[in-house]
DNA sequence: ACCTGTCTACTGACTTGTCAGTAGAGCGCC
DNA sequence: GGCGCTCTACTGACAAGTCAGTAGACAGGT
């Protein structure tokens, strides 16, 4: 699973696919995603989207990994810095939040696979996941114990990250219909950040 | 729409079969979700289950108008009190940990609503949540002016705090695939609120 | 000649919703 | 107490439609 989702309008039947599907996925889900309609939307009939991906499953298990293979290559680049405390979370949390303005849909499709405890993801996720966490984990402890991060619950924390970025794409749709602004225009996005970032730092910058 | 989703062995069909289809929703999805499957899990046949409900969009409808009504109820409760301050909002995160460790599937549903911007919900439920917001606002605003709160974006403040709720009761499957961990049982319940409320007084409590 | 990408036409499985009919409880009435 | 009538709850069988996936033909490039 090679290809990555790209940004410009995609030159292959199979990039095409793969976008458009994975817009699709996040709207309906995977059970309510037709094949006809993201071949429709690829400008293509349904049997040509099977020539090249061999079922559905075969499709949704391509996007996740090409989606997937984006994430991991930003995560690296936000934590290559070796950074401390505080300025090493605002680094994390601003690199969360600039990658998924550029793969929205993404989020919702994970979100769908959280809800059903992710199984469709196969083992490998949370094979992958798992390190990631306990790394995280042992930076809050080690910063912590410096004394550059006042103490709080690791997990929890990284949960609570987590959850607050995730859903403000995710749930971007349900807070437009309730207050009626769009949560993914620049400036949206900008204000929400920042007052993720208030709060932490209220909370664990021992400096602020 | 009376019937309120029970905690113990429903006694009619129709209280069975909601109990069970807002299983099989959470789990499944709307369009997930087969008439049948509910049915049988209500030991039924599914031309009875649409003899009670019109039809899958009305069992739909009904199930989420149910578990509403508990919700309204158990929200009005937790600002009776009046309180002022970091306690009211604490009372509000504990009265919304309460609730949905007893509605943990609802939470699920909701979710999913979310994703997909709540169409399915119709206005109704933007026009019930929109001044439940702008009442949180302008308490917020009210207790920041009287010196009771550190200043923080109200609204945002708000979404977090959503986020944070919401996401550990929707995706506790998932963490626990991760983790290993079972996020609803008590302590672990207790844990997460407990982190929650004390990342938020050491941001928002003068006196914490 | 063969491979790649595409199409039209089709199938089988499955799902929602309908229909006609059954079992049994309740009720008035002679 | 037996009879006719109605209502609720329920079922099996079926109609109509949808969907993923298959078969086979065809065009264009190498």
């Amino acid at each position: 699973m090679e290809a990555s989702i790209s940004q410009t309008v995609p030159a292959t039947s199979r990039e095409r696919i793969l976008e458009v599907a994975l817009a699709e996925f996040a709207a309906c889900g995977y059970e309510g995603a037709r094949l006809q309609d993201i071949a429709r939307a690829a400008g293509l009939s349904h049997p040509t989207l099977l020539y090249h991906f061999e079922s559905k499953e075969g499709l949704y298990a391509a996007v996740i990994a090409a989606a997937t293979a984006d994430w991991a290559a930003e995560t690296r680049r936000a934590i290559s810095g070796n950074r401390q405390g505080f300025e090493q979370i605002a680094s994390l949390v601003e690199a969360a939040f600039h990658f998924f303005e550029t793969h929205a849909n993404f989020v919702r499709v994970l979100r769908r696979e959280a809800i059903e405890g992710g199984e469709r993801l196969g083992a490998a996720s949370a094979d992958v996941l798992a390190p990631f966490v306990a790394e995280g984990v042992s930076f809050l402890e080690r910063e912590t114990a410096a004394g550059r991060l006042r103490p709080h619950d690791p997990l929890e924390l990284m949960a609570l990250c987590y959850a607050a970025v995730f859903t403000h794409f995710s749930d971007a749709a349900f807070r437009s219909r309730v207050l009626g602004d769009d949560p993914l225009t620049p400036a949206a996005l900008r204000r929400s950040r920042d007052a993720l970032l208030a709060l932490l730092r209220a909370a664990l910058d021992p400096g602020g």
